[in-house]
DNA sequence: TGGAAGTTTTAGATTAAATCTAATCTGACA
DNA sequence: TGTCAGATTAGATTTAATCTAAAACTTCCA
């Protein structure tokens, strides 16, 4: 991954290019596997032990805040969390929590004024299911 | 609340009706305020100090499997709650979390099998921006 | 009616996720 | 070099939710 993109899209954002905050970002941007919080503190710190918990925690909210990394809630789970590249929708799997990628298309939607609020953004969506691996393995359970 | 349709509709769950499990239900299809598990158990607790913290949350866990009720993921924020009454898309602000119901329509989505998935159910719909009332305060705000 | 088997509930302990605290460090720039 | 805002830290704390093991209910059949 490209040290220079990085320390530029962190600068897009308004921040400081610091040796923790880098390390987070660069996380992300090379691994799309949507990780915790929890995983990305480990992976970060692991390579470097210099960078704290609550450092991580505090650099993934700055990233969320200055909008280049977004945040995936899923029910009963952690929160995961992508670089955002690219405007895409997610999948999240009931059995395991994965969450892959899926393609960008426009969804319709109501017109902020119509509804009394003032700002209204587009929603990403999120579909939920099994992945291939999860409906591969429950599918052969119920057999049996 | 008509006693009879909730208890109705536990049993078409294929739940019992238990005094506790009945006033979850009968609380989530008397509010329609979203409220999060914490904001549940407190009420029920309240109204009868017999049902406990465990009892709340477990029963709360049975009604979201049942499909009774609908669990709302809204990022750094407690799970919210709804009765599944009728279908419809959510609205959420970002500065209090507040969660508002929003009309069902239809939304295209790409088909399982193009996606090697098994399973894949019709995303509901999130919206993200400011309420009314956090607008109304946002711009008082920024005007000053 | 008795009582075995299953289900539900309970108080309190525990875990998990994330944030807070207050002290310390860093580095840009005067 | 000195200053100071911003960044980082370890560890404590908070918050949300689950777990545990015992007790209390239901069900249902003899």
């Amino acid at each position: 991954m490209d040290a220079k993109a990085i320390k530029k899209s962190l600068e897009s954002g308004g921040l400081r290019c610091t040796p923790q905050r880098y390390a987070v970002m660069a996380f992300l941007m090379e691994h799309d596997i949507h990780p915790t919080a929890a995983e990305i503190f480990e992976a970060v710190n692991r390579a470097d032990p210099r960078c704290s918990r609550a450092t991580a925690y505090n650099n993934l909210r700055d990233l969320v805040q200055a909008g280049l990394v977004r945040e995936v809630a899923v029910e009963g789970r952690a929160a995961r969390f992508d670089a955002k590249v690219m405007r895409h929708h997610h999948f999240v799997c009931d059995i395991c929590g994965r969450v892959e990628d899926m393609d960008w298309y426009d969804v319709p939607h109501p017109s902020a004024e119509s509804l009394g609020k003032r700002i209204l953004r587009q929603s990403e969506l999120i579909f939920r299911g099994l992945c291939a691996k999860c409906a591969q393995w429950y599918a052969s359970r119920s057999a049996s």
